[in-house]
DNA sequence: GTGAAAGCGCTAACAG
DNA sequence: CTGTTAGCGCTTTCAC
């Protein structure tokens, strides 16, 4: 393994001289970084990240815990959170949090002790007790996104309530009365707020919240197609359904479907969360789609500019959905 | 922030034996273990993963490199290939190629001078002389995934071949004469296999392979779409198609919708790769479905395996795809 | 069972 | 414009 000694002796220059010319650090004359950029080539040297972040105090790292991986959804925040990081020089480590705070506490850990420059969390449920403390006593730059908490932290998450209401108002303009809805995963404020969003709609119209339309899904598909079925093949089914999430959205469907029970006719239905191949579904299902792209990279941006110091009081960003008005609710 | 040293004197010990508890690396006796652990709690101590990266020589990060963290596919690629690794203490670091060899290239650079103890990647065309070379070089450990090359490291991809034939064959059974296929990215592996089972099968039955019935999606959504949509509006129209992975299958599917003809009937369709709704698309897909966590996990566990230096001559592994049929070929 | 000391390979004052 | 010199915080012989 060649080091920076080795180049430095081969180029006739001190060490620190090589460093100066890898960093642009300092200025140098042109000859002698001719002779170092030479010697570089000639030993195919390749600087040692790691000896790199230790002398400087930064590693140019950031991780990024997310609780599920194989959601299309998260699949699209990583790609955007990675593209903006890599454009600035950093990398990124993702860790599956499967939505558990122990996992979140042992990748959280991981990240800690490997000197991320900072981090980006989807807070589990239990979040700000166990594992946010951790990370806030060692001073490292977080952002959480997706689901929003009651801490003083840059976050961004995009609109829930709103959102989730309009899905429901519409589905009350068209005369539905018995609306069910199925909610992802208890204790996150996604969840929380976009149920807030349908009690709100029906509750302005006098309508009360019927215990029995509440299917909660847990953000598993198969709970939810197990749980909608249920609701779907019971005495009092309702006329309509919202999903709030995308997951949730595959296993109503499934529910529904297996029951042979057509949308719209048996039932209508609107969900939160957009898919890519919404337009395939039959029937087109109408959606209020999270701009991921730009929920990923404010999220970046925010980050990266804590690691700068550029201080400034906590942000709190919620980006807007795009309502996708197509066939799924019995409209057209 | 406090270092090894600091909680040695509280301990009353010397740094190395603070090493020693934190590792199990020697012996220590009960009491000085015990006064040890007292002063890491009391301080609040954490280990500096880059120091101790240094030392010892190895970072327990490894890095993937893949070509789109927004393909459903890939997603749950990273997610087997995270869980596997993170199991056995490592971090994985993920860069999204776009399948381009310089971001390729780029990332796996970066990846080196972070010296990984291991990396995997999913190639981009041209990869064997761009980006391959500089690896081999470090003698980082490397496995390739989901595309074969002609060079000498463990390998881990899907069957193709058989399972492209497989699906055509289907068609032909079913009394295809004329049938399309859309093609992948060109200059990797999957992308060659696939359609060279696509021709085997024909030439199998004495079908020559006619070029205006090979669309070239390049693995672009968009692409396919626009591609499919021209052939199918004109006079020679397949009355089969097969797409070759989940991108060409979603543009094929658009294409076919915007013009209006219904599948099976106007045109029989089947397609490499499964989608976990594939059920809900109507008509449900008949397709060759990866198993995306086995060759995930394989590839962590190949990884693992040379990490630890345990030889044997590079391994090149095909996971077997599994055909499910469903109803968007025509049968029942 | 424990400590001293020599690095790991680089950065960044500090001096010239 | 360039070199010298301390470290960065930990692991790991080697010695006791």
């Amino acid at each position: 393994m060649t080091t920076m000694g080795d180049v430095a002796r081969l180029a006739g220059v001190s060490a620190s001289t090589v460093s100066h010319v890898l960093n642009g650090t300092r200025k140098v004359d042109a000859s002698t970084r001719v002779r170092v950029e030479a010697a570089i080539a000639e030993t195919g040297y390749r600087r040692n990240g790691v000896a790199r972040s230790l002398a400087a105090g930064r590693t140019h790292t950031v991780g990024l815990s997310i609780s599920a991986l194989t959601n299309p959804y998260f699949g699209s925040l990583v790609h955007a959170v990675e593209r903006a990081l890599s454009d600035a020089g950093y990398v990124l480590i993702v860790g599956d949090s499967h939505d558990a705070v122990e996992s979140e506490k042992r990748i959280t850990d991981s990240l800690l002790d490997r000197q991320v420059d900072g981090m980006i969390v989807a807070p589990a449920a239990g979040s700000e007790r166990s594992t946010l403390p951790g990370i806030a006593r060692t001073g490292t730059p977080l952002v959480l996104i997706d689901r929003m908490l009651d801490v003083d932290c840059d976050q961004v998450a995009p609109e829930n309530t709103t959102s989730a209401r309009m899905l429901t108002e519409h589905l009350l303009d068209l005369g539905h009365r018995r609306i069910a809805v199925v909610r992802g995963i208890p204790g996150i404020s996604s969840t929380t707020e976009r149920f807030d969003g349908y009690v709100a709609a029906l509750t302005d119209r006098g309508i009360g919240v019927d215990a029995a339309l509440v299917v909660e899904g847990e953000s598993s598909t198969d709970v939810a197609e197990r749980e909608v079925r249920a609701l779907m093949a019971s005495a009092n089914r309702p006329t309509a359904l919202v999903s709030m999430n995308n997951a949730m959205t595959i296993g109503t469907l499934k529910a529904v479907r297996s029951l042979g029970l057509s949308i719209p006719g048996d039932v209508a239905f609107v969900c939160y969360d957009d898919f890519e191949w919404s337009d395939l579904f039959d029937p087109k299902l109408t959606a209020a789609g999270q701009d991921v792209e730009t929920i990923g990279a404010t999220a970046a941006q925010l980050l990266l500019r804590r690691i700068r110091k550029e201080d400034g009081p906590p942000r709190r960003i919620r980006v807007p959905t795009m309502f996708h008005h197509r066939s799924s609710c019995g409209c057209r």
